[in-house]
RNA sequence: GCGUUCGUGGUGUAGGGGUAGCACAAGAGGUUUCCAACCUCUUAGCCCGGGUUCAAAUCCCGGCGAGCGCACCA
């Protein structure tokens, strides 16, 4: 095995940079006076800000689309909605315990070369598996615990104790777009495709949380939901999309083995299968790039069919190198039309559809039987009404009368003359209900800003000392500048309190003051969380209201008057001053 | 969940049955005309709970947390 540049690891620079970002108040383990808890974070005053910032952009991302919303829904969520979205099952593996060396394990992978579909099996069938002599994996002993689901989302309960429903957190906040689906079916007058975002909280009950801020229990997600017709589907331009990616095709398909390309490429060569897919993983690109993730450690990597999730049709993953390996930052699934489906059959909603209308109305010929109520309801009573729907869904018309008609629940009802009348009828048909299908890109928030400190966070040496920078994209920091009166006195402070206030009166820049200690040493402070700009107030400015303005990636400076930094910090112009 | 290593100020570390040190960081003051300078002073710590002992940060047990390996990760 080769290993790659990305492999080596910098010995410790992972415990130095954690150990930063709990010094300066970026990421800190939750609930720590008390021992802390597991796979829960705390976002002190600096991470806050980037996380809010880096959402911020990520919403802007997609609500710059023009066909795409944003919506807010509940984290609690009824049992039902989880049932339909399969997750109720799906997250209630059984789990089985060797009794000899205590190794846990998924009770049907155990047995699934005794039954072809062992997945399916209760806890019953699969205990009877597990006593005809399976081996433990890890021991070799064949005695096992009862199978028992564990559910990887957390419980509750919506309203009084006994008479209260059961509920989940949410392990996704997917189900809420497509709860308000016909909402926002409405919103869009009835025309596809169009999109939904929602960045909120996900919650899973990891069995071992590990690696940071990886893998969390409870986390930050931003899913966006996007709708279209599978018929005709959208496709993007992406011939104007130059630059090369990495991408590891499904291992058990026709393009195995990782390749650089264009996307337009890989959507020509059959290695990415959906054109909105496509375009999706060029705009999931140009997120990452925009908020300061190095393009040369992203890379896409399709799903095996054997590690599909339970509804998706095909699946990308956008991973990120950093200090903990490729992790899966970014999911593009190609849900079909599963999620809608299922909601429409388990919930009384018909509404889950969309209209498609034909270019031009289709003439259609319909040959069918039409039932004679005045003769069915008295004849038939209580299944008249099954007796009308069997009939109209009946296709294969039968050649003459009486004949049997199959009416459901293994009844068949005997239909005789005058109960129906034959009819051919010519109907203009202008178009169609169809399931909308569902492309979903759904980012883990908390795994970017891990990347992206990561990708920002450089060890320098300055004169002999170690000194780190927080390489930051602009937008993405804290603040945006640090005000620092050259010394703390003379009117130096006052006046760096008015800039500070000038500069947060603007509507999306952030200042902060700092005025202990050294220059140097507030530089340095500056440089480690990533302000990418700094205003000294000296006793030029006094005089005549210029500042110098420092530039954190390397450190150059040049004097600027005040009024000229604040109409360049609204619209965006400051890097032009160097 | 199992195994394993570990847990000392904000961060990093020393000590390992008898007064808990150091460095950096932070706060106050002084000095200083732009990149972690210096001086004085200050704040701040043995993860939690049991046990052994005259005495526990130290030894033992349990819990919680962190890293790693195995398992799990829709």
């Amino acid at each position: 095995m080769v290993t790659s540049p990305l492999d080596m690891a910098d010995e410790g620079r992972l415990e130095r940079l954690s150990a930063m970002l709990r010094r300066r108040g970026v990421v800190l383990p939750a609930f720590d006076i008390y021992g802390g808890v597991s796979g829960l974070i705390d976002y002190g005053p600096v991470g806050a800000a980037i996380r809010r910032r880096l959402t911020q952009k990520w919403v802007n991302h997609w609500l710059s689309h023009g066909d795409i919303v944003e919506i807010d829904s509940p984290t609690i969520t009824p049992e039902s909605v989880l049932v339909a979205s399969g997750h109720v099952g799906e997250f209630n593996d059984l789990m089985t315990e060797c009794k000899a060396c205590g190794s846990i394990f998924r009770a049907d992978h155990l047995v699934e070369h005794l039954h072809p579909n062992a997945d399916s099996l209760n806890s019953e069938e699969i205990d009877k598996f597990l006593d005809s002599g399976i081996e433990c994996p890890s021991c070799s002993e064949k005695a096992w615990t009862p199978a028992q689901p564990m559910n990887l989302m957390f419980s509750t309960t919506i309203g009084a104790m006994s008479t209260g429903r059961t509920a989940y957190m949410r392990p996704e906040t997917a189900q809420g777009m497509f709860m308000l689906y016909p909402a926002l079916y409405r919103h869009f007058r009835q025309k596809l495709p169009f999109g939904a975002i929602q960045t909120g909280k996900g919650y899973r009950n990891e069995i071992s949380p590990r690696q940071g801020m990886i893998r969390l229990r409870e986390f930050n997600m931003a899913e966006l939901e996007y709708f279209i017709d599978p018929e005709n589907p959208p496709v993007a331009d992406l011939n104007r999309r130059t630059e090369i990616v990495s991408l590891v095709p499904d291992p058990d398909g026709a393009h195995a083995g990782e390749t650089r390309m264009s996307f337009g490429a890989a959507l020509t060569a059959g290695i990415v299968r959906h054109p909105t897919v496509a375009w999706f993983l060029a705009r999931t690109w140009d997120f990452l790039v925009e908020v300061g993730i190095n393009p040369e450690k992203i890379r896409f990597r399709q799903h095996a069919s054997t590690e599909m999730a339970h509804y998706a049709e095909d699946c990308w993953d956008c991973e990120i190198h950093g200090e903990h390996g490729w992790i899966e930052c970014v999911g593009i699934a190609n849900r079909t039309c599963h999620d809608l489906e299922s909601h429409e059959s388990h919930s009384n909603a018909k509404a889950l559809r969309a209209w498609r209308q034909f270019t031009e109305p289709r003439s259609q010929t319909l040959d069918r039987l039409a039932p004679n109520g005045a003769v069915i309801g008295p004849t038939f009573r209580g299944d008249a009404s099954a007796v009308v729907a069997a009939l109209e869904t009946l296709t294969d018309l039968p050649d003459s009368l009486p004949f049997e008609l199959e009416i459901g629940d293994g009844k068949s009802v005997t239909i005789e003359e005058g109960m129906v009348e034959r009819r051919i009828e010519t109907v203009n048909v202008s178009g169609e209900w169809y399931t909308p299908h569902v492309i979903e890109p759904a980012f883990g928030i908390d795994r970017i800003i891990w990347h992206v400190l990561d990708h920002a966070y450089e060890e320098a040496e300055k004169e002999g000392e170690a000194y780190t920078f927080l390489r930051l994209s602009e937008g993405i920091s804290s603040v945006d500048c640090v005000v620092l009166p050259l010394f703390d006195k003379e009117g130096m402070p006052e006046l760096a309190r008015e800039i500070t206030a000038a500069i947060n009166s603007l509507p999306h820049a952030r200042a902060e003051m700092d005025s202990s200690k050294s220059i140097g040493r507030r530089y340095a402070r500056a440089d480690e969380i990533g302000i990418p700009w700094a205003l000294t107030v000296d006793h030029t400015s006094i005089e005549d209201g210029s500042v110098t303005i420092r530039r954190r990636d390397d450190q150059l400076q040049v004097r600027v008057f005040t009024d000229e930094i604040l109409s360049r910090l609204s619209n965006g112009t400051i890097q032009e001053l160097f």
